[in-house]
DNA sequence: AGCGTAGAGATTGTTCAACAATCCTGCAAG
DNA sequence: CTTGCAGGATTGTTGAACAATCTCTACGCT
């Protein structure tokens, strides 16, 4: 039972190669099935297969995922702590379905964070390296090539990364979870809108303009142009839910 | 099997004492085995029987908490979410060991979210009603007197209690969700502290400053005194870290 | 002696099947 | 029309079992 087909002499590169593999393998579901399919889930609903409101059954679920009842529940417990997921006691979890509260909510929190993380880099420019900005170009450029192509759920998907890598410029573990969390409910905010190239299209540029202004190290404009941009995008998704 | 001795004409009341009654119960044992465990982990390890770096065995709590092993991991997982705990794949949980990093870290997230909310009430003034500032005022007085009982751990509560009660005039549930979460991670950092009097008492007279001001609504005083307050207490911690 | 390695023992990761507790549905009685 | 009560379905919890992984000890080699 060899774990490759080479000959016997080369043990470290044996050794190597399984570490390598291991490392991909952690990678890729990070830890157990419970990831796997919390990963899974996590799809169906960001991308809508699984609506707001709907309830998730176990033994259902079970079957299509291939795992246990108490793994499948382990993978619920993860994307409750998402937001993506609620439970109700002994009637199952359901996908939530929120309102313009938690629109109003939501956003009270990312201009709070976002804005404050930009401001925070005035201070913090020496520390900055040279091309900490490229996954925020890329993302820009990503929106920008999927809009020309008329996908605007992708369009949706290269936004968000945006704004997360954006508060990844303050190398906070704590504000990267909580960013996650919010663009993750945020999500299913958008499935309230009916025309998604009105929800994300004006934002592509906008984007750009903040970039810029980013590269350019002129922070303060470039927060003020965050917090305008976070404003109308709470209106717009207040207006989706009225004219609904 | 009547629900109330009173007569039949208070349905009322009646239906007010059956809400109150059940919002009593699902506050004690909010949904599960798993939550109770959870409770009972939370509490060892906020007042230090469980101390930063200590494995917490499965078999061994499953006999102590009296749950199956399966329950004891969902408990474990809740307990992860709020950074009570973490996971070290196929080695076991374990009381995290927070650093200086984490230090500046979660005070960097308390005095955004903190300052913002004081300085936000500025807006709000019109819906707060009265006693809104009462479980403050309540903390300060809790706070008063566990210090002159000497009991400073108490003293320690309180004053958390404060800040939580603090945010929750924002009336946010994700940001309340947050707090408790930092506050709670918070109180790891606290079992560095070789004397709590030293980290404690000076800011029982601060919180009844940030109190009065609150009361009179000088809003922007009150947010200048808690970002005051706050570098203060993270540069406390810091040093206590460096002189350990 | 020092180093690396193999294997035993212990712990965690995952599954399964069963039972208990709770909720929902539909129907019957007042 | 409301109330109360089965019956069925779903979730909550348990215990046991096995697989996968880690830790530690003891052995053999240089």
């Amino acid at each position: 039972m060899s774990i490759s087909q080479r000959g016997d002499g080369d043990d470290e590169g044996r050794r190597a190669w399984l570490r390598s593999v291991a490392a991909d393998v952690a990678r890729q579901d990070r830890s157990s099935s419970a990831e796997r399919a919390a990963n899974i889930l996590r799809r169906s609903i960001t991308e809508g297969a699984l609506r707001p409101g709907a309830q998730l059954s176990e033994i259902e679920l079970t079957e299509v995922l291939d795992v246990s009842r108490n793994t499948l529940r382990e993978a619920f417990r993860l994307l409750t702590h998402e937001g993506l997921l609620v439970y109700k006691l002994h009637r199952g979890v359901f996908v939530p379905e929120l309102d313009e509260q938690d629109v109003v909510d939501l956003y009270r929190l990312r201009r709070v964070l976002e804005v404050d993380v930009v401001r925070g880099l005035e201070k913090r420019v020496p520390e900055l390296p040279e091309g900490r900005l490229e996954p925020l170009q890329d993302d820009v450029e990503a929106a920008e090539a999927a809009a020309l192509a008329g996908r605007w759920p992708a369009v949706g998907t290269a936004n968000m990364r945006f704004h997360r890598h954006l508060i990844g410029l303050a190398d906070s573990r704590r504000l990267d979870d909580i960013t996650g969390r919010l663009l993750a409910e945020l999500r299913l905010l958008f499935h309230v809108i009916a025309r998604p190239q009105e929800l994300h299209e004006p934002y592509i540029k906008r984007n750009r303009g903040i970039f810029e202004l980013l590269a350019e190290r002129r922070y303060e404009q470039a927060a003020d142009q965050l917090q305008q941009y976070l404003l109308d995008s709470e209106q717009g998704l207040l207006d989706a839910f009225k004219s609904r």
